[in-house]
RNA sequence: GGCGGCGUAGCCAAGUGGUAAGGCAGAGGUCUGCAAAACCUUUAUUCAUCGGUUCGAUUCCGAUCGCCGCCUCCA
């Protein structure tokens, strides 16, 4: 199996599954009141590599990503634009799914949106009461911190330190609670015209923590394997996830706690104040192709900050296209049939340094390293001519291998050339045959504006979309 | 007030108690009709600074400087 850091247990440990050959597997989704920023996707794209790493471990995975779409923010946003919460998150949900195919994120297998899930919560809750651990107040409901003695176990939060200096920025006179710590369970509705679901626990809507307890358990039961999030999650939320489960349950709730560093971008935090906020789709207007912005967000370990700028996007762009070539470079290469021994060595080291950095920690910098040394010397041997037939199945195979976690050397198939371009490259080849080469570069030339680069190779044409 | 991270070549960046992965950019070369692509060579006697431990430190310890973050909604 494999290693990586346990929020939980502050250290890296193998990872065990509870059940022989699966992973029950949930990741703390986005909030869709706005377009996934870069941010987002960094976490969304490390647990798609977590995701895939455990299937590459021959594991089968359930993933469940929640999608908040009921908070504060939501409904503030849905009534000022008129609309109700689904019509307003919808189009957001719509847009995450299509970021998602653009970034090669796999879809979670099941992704359940926290209005749809309202009685699940309100029994968890009711649960919470039956076990002293929730109190109501002014018709919402709380969390009785103080009866759950293991509370800040997953952040090690040291509350007596933080209090003086920080209460001051805490808000503690909005609610009236036994305990400035505690947090909301059940909201109640503070006008009629505000969205609120009729419920046993009166009319209101739920925390922003309990719908993360409610949803992982309903689909992956009350114990499961892992749980994933951003770093900044780790407190409040997660925190208040495990009161709220284990409090519930008495039972262990995620046993393996796993969470993504934040990005910078030029150095220092991203916010809209700052100007060095990007959504997604700022960066595909720019240009930049999903699989380079995926790249990018890969090439540094999960556990560091990586520092976002746009030159970085565009050398990851470079890179990306350069890994490209090659794959479609070893598929179209003609050779001869045969095994090359030195190359076979070079593969399957390749194959076995890969899982060794991923193994540690999913060290993605090194299994990216692996890959381009490979490159590098499969491209030495075409040149040279050593590679012959099985080399070059083993390689593909070993390349399709990396790609099911990294997912971003298959590109989709190019599209057809038109007759039209095709007959001028024809021409042009013609023409270089008769050594007019002032005809064939202006055929070349013609050919860029269209956006089609040519390439000379000794097994003839070679071409690519610009 | 409490807590944590980072500082490695022009840029990004991995890493380890035993002598610096990888990417981008630059230079020279091979190949090519010329290009492009690819490949080869080259770019840190050195890992913020100063001490200490050690046979040996970029890696451990201490101090200093600089940068960033969390403790509040946040991926």
């Amino acid at each position: 199996m494999f290693n990586f850091y346990n929020t939980l247990s502050g250290r890296v440990e193998e990872f065990r599954p509870m059940r022989e050959g699966e992973a029950r597997f949930y990741y703390c989704g986005p909030t869709v009141w706005d377009f996934g920023h870069i941010g987002n996707f960094r976490s969304a794209i490390c647990a798609d590599v977590l995701r895939r790493y455990l299937k590459f471990k021959g594991l089968r995975v359930t993933h469940v990503m929640n999608i908040t779409d009921v908070e504060d923010r939501i409904i503030a946003l849905s009534q000022k634009a008129g609309e109700t919460i689904d019509e307003y998150t919808a189009r957001y949900i719509e847009a995450l799914w299509q970021d998602f195919d653009s970034l090669g994120c796999e879809r979670p297998d099941v992704a359940p949106q926290a209005t749809r899930h309202i009685e699940e919560m309100v029994a968890l809750i009711e649960r919470l009461e039956e076990r002293d651990h929730a109190y109501r107040s002014e018709g919402s409901i709380y969390y009785r911190i103080s009866s759950f003695p293991e509370y800040g176990k997953l952040s090690k939060i040291n509350f007596a330190g933080n209090i003086a200096g920080a209460s001051e920025r805490v808000d503690t006179d909005r609610y009236e609670k036994e305990d400035a710590r505690d947090f909301a369970l059940w909201k109640a509705a503070s006008s009629p015209d505000e969205p609120a679901w009729e419920t046993n626990l009166g009319r209101g809507r739920p925390g922003w923590h309990i719908e993360c307890s409610a949803m992982s358990m309903k689909y992956l039961g009350e114990t499961f394997d892992i749980h994933a999030g951003g770093i900044d999650l780790v407190f409040p939320h997660h925190e208040n996830e495990i009161a709220q489960s284990e409090g519930a349950t008495g039972k262990p709730f995620a046993r393996y706690w796993i969470h993504f560093e934040h990005l910078k971008v030029d150095g220092e935090s991203m916010s809209k104040s700052k100007g060095n906020y990007y959504t997604f789709r700022d960066l595909t207007a720019q240009g930049f192709s999903g699989a380079a912005v995926r790249y990018f967000l890969l090439s540094v370990p999960y556990r560091k900050q990586i520092n976002f700028t746009l030159e970085g996007l565009r050398a990851a762009e470079k890179t990306v296209g350069s890994l490209r070539d090659f794959c479609a470079r070893l598929e179209d290469a003609k050779v001869e049939p045969g095994l090359n021994i030195e190359l076979q060595r070079i593969t399957q080291d390749a194959l076995k340094s890969f899982e060794e950095g991923m193994d540690d920690d999913l060290n993605t910098s090194i299994a990216l390293a692996v890959i381009h040394n490979l490159s590098r010397d499969v491209n030495t041997a075409l040149a040279r001519r050593k590679l012959l037939a099985d080399n070059q199945r083993e390689i593909l195979e070993a390349l399709a291998r990396f790609d099911s976690v990294f997912n971003v050397l298959s590109s989709s198939p190019a599209a057809m050339l038109d007759d039209e371009v095709q007959k001028l490259i024809d021409d042009r080849q013609e023409a270089r045959r008769r050594r007019e080469f002032d005809r064939a570069d202006e055929i070349r030339d013609e050919l860029l504006v269209r956006g089609i680069i040519l390439e000379d190779t000794k097994d003839g044409v070679r071409w690519k979309r610009k």
